[in-house]
RNA sequence: GCGAGAGUGGCGAAACUGGCAGACGCACCAGACUUAGGAUCUGGCGCCGCAAGGCAUAGGGGUUCGAGUCCCCUCUCUCGCACCA
């Protein structure tokens, strides 16, 4: 705990500027005359200036949430003072595990936990200033809400794009429920530390990977941060390459099974087993000297041979038991010989079929070529199980590489030998040729794969909207009527998972039996809820439209405020939150409920905020508590503040001395505007500095690069106040406007003290003169022979003869300059080089 | 392992398309005004050196009249993904 916040005895308050006094001045004054309540219907120049909303924890506002909601209120205000109509509302994003969690922990139901949490949130986030439209506040756990939530997935459900499958889930053996991926640690259940199994669970997904390729190209043409931008484009892990079929040898009594496979090629006729493999390097088949099956592959029984299928059966066994995590993230390899060999169809010559859990099912075909020489995976199983490894790509110098050592994986201007007629085709020209040979005998073509999964929505849990489905022994998966939404979530006095497998709402008995929409018989409900990104995939459409109740958006309001203008959140939304919400935001203008398809058009993801160079963590004891700092100095020096720490996207180190320097400034900026004299004229040198500062925080902020235009305005200060002077009212008044964004209610207090009626948010964006903000003279650096020897002043637009006579006449300068100059380097108006 | 980003004073950080490195602020030092100071104001403040000057942007090389900025190599840290064939 840090001391600073013992209060000053009563009595020595510094006269004048007194934050808390005019905060709650100002704070109420904006309420009552609806200032941040913009006219959504009629307001000209629509500017949506959207925050990702919080969850809303029991621990209050962090500063992290305080960092990202200041940085869009300033880029909010600014655009208000801009001339437009600036929407910024607020929400909770209230649904999910965490609320479910705490609520279990502490012993109260959530239903009575968040709204308690919402109000100190709100209360909080009040208090710093933010110029949000409480009108338009939203809960997700509100019926009115997740009833479009419902809505929404059924829009889906229409579409064809959700579907029920089964899917693994974590299971706790001892806690006896299902687990979310954060509740296991190291393989284990974090409460009991019981090693988590899977289990399958039928489940509902949305077809994502439908919309792979778009959203993958869309990303081309958004206005949003590189590195997110890079981030959803590895998600989505687009690559190319090719399936191909090999045929097992040698059957056995189980031929039949295999013709399930087949298909994709038309013209091959499929007697035999065969194993379609998908690879991105068909160009090294000749190296390809064994197959692997991942476990769960169909045909792992149709492959495996009397001699070794006890051995592969428990290999599968144990595979099945091993939970999500560990067998993600171990990187020893297993694996088991089936006992059976396939051709590999570009030499010929039969090859093992293995088993190994390093192939996954979900990707691709679950089936692989293996090609020690030049993948890794394959070459470090290769040398556990003692299997051929074949060199068949050669580095473009023709250099011999020996890969019983190491996997040579290089391809750009490689080229292919040990490969038959393809010896000397380099990569690229392989990759077609050999897929084109193969095509006819063995099915091969080109594919694209991404590592997209489906979104898996379901979630076996209480805390979240029932997915609106109802299941009826006549009529099958029947979806809930839109007009009989929402589905209400029951109360639940015993909310927590059971043994049952199933989410805790199978127990809610009454509502859990019901009739089926379409025939009236006895039909069951399903009893998943659905995932909290499901909650925030939409909620920015319904934010202009929460006043309408019998639609999730209205079409005119949509229009005009949609798609969101500008969006800020943390990065750790960078890949699902927003990928989410961008494929839902397709799939509603595929089903012509919305006229665009990207929902945000401008993205900037913030840093992180530290706390004297560490990480601020509840144990650790060193999270800043905002309402004190508020208490303290003031919502306005907090802002801005926070502002300065460090580059808005990069996030900063809040030390706790550092807020004072700030709290200087705006002190300053208090007694200059009650100081200020009307009487004369400004000075000519402040002004020049006046409009550089214009235009510089002007150009700053767009740019998010509020640290800079902090500075530049203090820089100004200095420089209106230097030498105890009184600056004029007029070199004052604008910086009053500079400062709205970042300190609001000094500003509005001050801008009245200045005698104007109207708020300083409607009073426009102070004007730069281009000419003013260019010095007359300039002050250049001369070097000499590179090193910097001193500067000359000088009349801007000097000749380089002008110059050098200055120059030449600065004996410290003069001095190094020995003999005739063999050149002479002028960059106008900023550095002399004269090299000797 | 792969991917993304970052390394600049005692500290947080500035530095436009290569052109005076350290703006602005914290801390610190000296001074003014003070009964007092988390008040205000003035000045100083990268390192070495009395100075002239030299050395400095993680380390090493390179391109250039000139490099924090561009190129190559090495090291360290942070974040994300974790066998995606």
């Amino acid at each position: 705990m840090t001391d600073i916040a013992s209060p000053l005895p009563a009595g020595e308050l510094p006269a004048g500027y007194d934050p808390a006094v005019i905060e709650r001045k100002w704070q109420a004054r904006w309420v009552a005359e609806g200032t941040n309540t913009p006219d959504l219907a009629n307001g000209a120049n629509p500017y949506y200036a959207l925050m990702m909303f919080p969850y809303p924890s029991a621990e209050g506002l962090h500063v992290g949430n305080l960092f990202a909601f200041t940085g869009n209120d300033i880029y909010g205000r600014f655009h208000r003072l801009q001339g437009h109509t600036v929407f910024e509302p607020f929400g909770f994003d209230a649904f999910g595990i965490h609320s479910e969690n705490f609520a279990i922990k502490v012993g109260v139901h959530p239903s009575e936990l968040i709204p308690r949490n919402i109000d100190n949130f709100r209360r909080q986030v009040q208090r710093t200033g933010l110029m949000v439209d409480w009108t338009h506040e939203l809960s997700t756990t509100d019926p009115s809400y997740y009833k479009w939530t419902q809505w929404v997935f059924l829009q889906l459900y229409k579409q064809g794009l959700a579907y029920k499958k089964k899917a693994a889930v974590n299971w706790c053996p001892f806690d006896k429920t299902v687990l979310a991926n954060e509740q296991v640690v190291g393989g284990a259940c974090e409460r009991c530390g019981t090693m988590v199994e899977q289990r399958f669970l039928e489940q509902w997904f949305f077809r994502i990977t439908d919309y792979a390729g778009r959203l993958l190209a869309n990303l081309d043409h958004l206005d949003w941060a590189d590195t997110t931008k890079t981030a959803q484009r590895n998600w989505i892990g687009k690559s190319e390459g090719a399936e191909i079929l090999f045929v097992v040898q040698d059957l056995m009594e189980f031929a039949g099974s295999a013709t399930a496979e087949a298909g994709m090629s038309g013209e091959v006729a499929v007697t035999n087993t065969e194993i379609r493999v998908f690879t991105t390097r068909p160009d090294t088949i000749y190296g390809a000297t064994y197959l692997v099956l991942s476990p769960e592959h169909p045909l792992v029984g149709a492959v495996t041979t009397d001699d070794q299928r006890d051995d592969v059966e428990a290999y599968v066994a144990t595979a099945a038991k091993q939970d999500l995590v560990t067998r993600k993230t171990s990187r020893e390899k297993t694996g088991v010989f089936s006992g059976g060999y396939a051709t590999n169809p570009a030499t010929g010559e039969p090859v093992p079929v293995w088993i190994a859990d390093y192939v996954l099912m979900e990707y691709g075909t679950g089936a692989i070529m293996a090609v020690p020489g030049h993948d890794e995976r394959d070459h470090e199983f290769a040398k556990k199980y003692d299997l051929p490894i074949v060199a068949v790509v050669a580095p473009a110098s023709g250099a011999l590489v020996d890969v019983q050592a190491e996997a040579f994986t290089e391809s750009d201007g490689c080229r292919l030998i040990n490969s038959g007629r393809f010896n000397g085709l380099t990569v690229d020209e392989a990759k077609s040729a050999i897929v084109t040979e193969l095509s006819v005998r063995h099915a091969a073509v080109p594919v694209v794969n991404y590592r997209l999964h489906d979104w898996c929505i379901s979630r076996q849990r209480y805390w979240g909207p029932p997915i609106p489905i109802v299941y009826c022994d006549a009529c099958g998966t029947v979806p809930v009527p839109e007009d009989q939404l929402p589905v209400l979530l029951p109360v639940l006095e015993d909310f927590r998972p059971d043994d049952s497998g199933v989410s805790p709402l199978a127990r809610a008995e009454e509502w859990y039996h019901t009739t089926c929409p379409q025939c009236g018989a006895k039909a069951r409900r399903e009893t998943d809820v659905s995932d909290t990104f499901l909650d925030s995939s939409w909620y920015f459409l319904r934010y202009p439209s929460t006043g309408f109740n019998d639609i999730p958006f209205d079409p005119a309001i949509t229009r005009k405020w949609l798609p969101v203008t500008s969006y800020i959140g943390g990065n750790e939304h960078a890949v699902l939150h927003l990928l989410y919400a961008r494929f839902v935001t397709m799939v509603l203008r595929d089903a012509g409920l919305i006229d665009f398809e990207e929902p945000f058009t401008r993205f900037r993801a913030h840093g992180m905020i530290v706390r004297e160079g560490a990480k601020m963590s509840k144990s650790k004891g060193n999270v800043v508590n905002p309402d004190e700092y508020i208490e303290e100095w003031g919502a306005d020096a907090f802002r801005t503040y926070l502002m300065f720490l460090g580059p808005y996207e990069e996030g900063g180190d809040f030390r706790d001395k550092g807020i004072s320097g700030v709290k200087r400034f705006l002190d300053r900026l208090w007694r200059s505007v009650h100081d200020a004299r009307s009487d004369g004229e400004p000075d000519a040198a402040v002004k020049r500095k006046l409009h550089q500062t214009i235009k510089k925080v002007g150009e700053d902020i767009p740019k998010l690069s509020y640290n800079t235009a902090v500075a530049a305005m203090m820089e100004y200060m200095n420089t209106m106040r230097s030498g105890e002077r009184t600056p004029h009212v007029d070199e004052v008044r604008p910086l009053v406007q500079l400062v709205s964004p970042f300190a609001p209610h000094i500003a509005e207090e001050l801008w009245s003290v200045l005698g104007n009626t109207k708020g300083v948010f409607d009073s426009g964006w102070p004007t730069y003169e281009h000419a003013l903000t260019v010095e007359d003279h300039v002050t250049m650096a001369v070097q000499v022979g590179g090193k910097t020897r001193g500067t000359i002043t000088v009349a801007k637009g000097v000749t380089q003869e002008q110059a050098m006579a200055a120059a030449m006449a600065e004996p410290g300068i003069a001095k190094f300059v020995t003999g005739e100059p063999k050149k002479v380097i002028f960059v106008p108006g900023r550095m002399l080089n004269i090299v000797v």
